[in-house]
DNA sequence: GGTAAGGTGTCCGAAAACGGCTAGTCAAAA
DNA sequence: TTTTGACTAGCCGTTTTCGGACACCTTACC
């Protein structure tokens, strides 16, 4: 994501560790975990762009955020941002809004949803490049067999989230 | 280059050392010195494709170039295969096409006739790949100061190629 | 000043490396 | 037999690295 000084961010405390909202005019276009991968260059390092929790769509976004983490929502009603790809990887990333709450698939599903059935290690490197966390859910992507595989943010939250929305047994931890 | 069965191959004394030529059905695809860099693979090598001087299409060009060495020909009438390369490279290849013979130009004069004018390195570099020397005139492109700069097939075959075009004065050698 | 040679900056495409994969083997254990 | 687990080889878009058939600028001479 390149630098536009109309974009502004705020901080968000989860419970599972400090989250990071970004937003241009177009709708929330990032949600990083602390310390996750695939930062974008601005966030990894002292220059930051505007900060401004009151903006509306920041404050909705925490707002449904918390409501998320307390167990009482399960879809989010937010414009995105999602301009920042290539058409490949906004193939993918609008292919994982289509996964139900609650509900996985595996990455070969995805290759085949974006009529490209042999991309599938692509799909795996698009998804990991995923730059709104949880609202684009890459989380309920896994492997083939069942495996979790991999997550930006650390498995342990990929887990989390999971269980958080009941597509995880917890005799399966 | 990559293997085809179709593909056929012979040699060509000329005044400047052996010459391999390759054929596909679709026309000839290659034209190369000995000891020439860039080669395919398949010429560097103990497998070949199977020769066969009767080849119409080599047979033809054999001819021709027999004539060219003597000074009987300047214009080559033969079906080419440049299918071989990227789509910059077949742009450059094409361009070369279209020098005359007798007369030169420069790298910067090429990129920007194929659009590209900053691409003048990439230029070089796609020139030197080209597949059928001498037919493909890459020898008549000079540096932007008339300097030779440099060629596949040695600078001093070069100079002689230009010379027997009467694009090079005697004086300047 | 005008020219010529040499160092250096920069740019671009090509090629190689890199994954949040997967289906296919093969061997060993239930 | 069936099932696991380890291992392999393809797969494909992206990212990184690389290498060079240039061009500019500087410096050193006339």
């Amino acid at each position: 994501m390149k630098f536009d000084p109309s974009i502004v961010q705020s901080s968000f405390q989860s419970p599972l560790g400090a989250i990071t909202l970004a937003a241009t005019r177009q709708g929330l276009a990032g949600l990083w975990f602390e310390g996750q991968r695939h930062l974008p260059d601005e966030l990894a390092t002292p220059s930051r762009w505007p900060t401004d929790a009151a903006h509306p769509v920041l404050k909705k976004a925490a707002q449904q955020l918390g409501e998320y983490f307390a167990g009482q929502r399960s879809e989010f009603d937010l414009l995105l941002d999602l301009s920042g790809g290539t058409a490949f990887q906004q193939a993918v990333w609008q292919a994982l809004l289509k996964i139900a709450t609650g509900s996985t698939c595996s990455y070969g599903s995805i290759s085949k949803s974006i009529g490209n059935a042999a991309a599938v290690r692509a799909v795996g490197a698009a998804v990991g490049r995923n730059p709104i966390s949880i609202i684009v859910p890459c989380h309920r992507v896994l492997g083939a067999d069942g495996s979790l595989t991999g997550y930006a943010g650390g498995l342990d939250r990929k887990t989390a989230l999971l269980m958080l929305e009941g597509a995880l047994e917890t005799t399966l931890i």
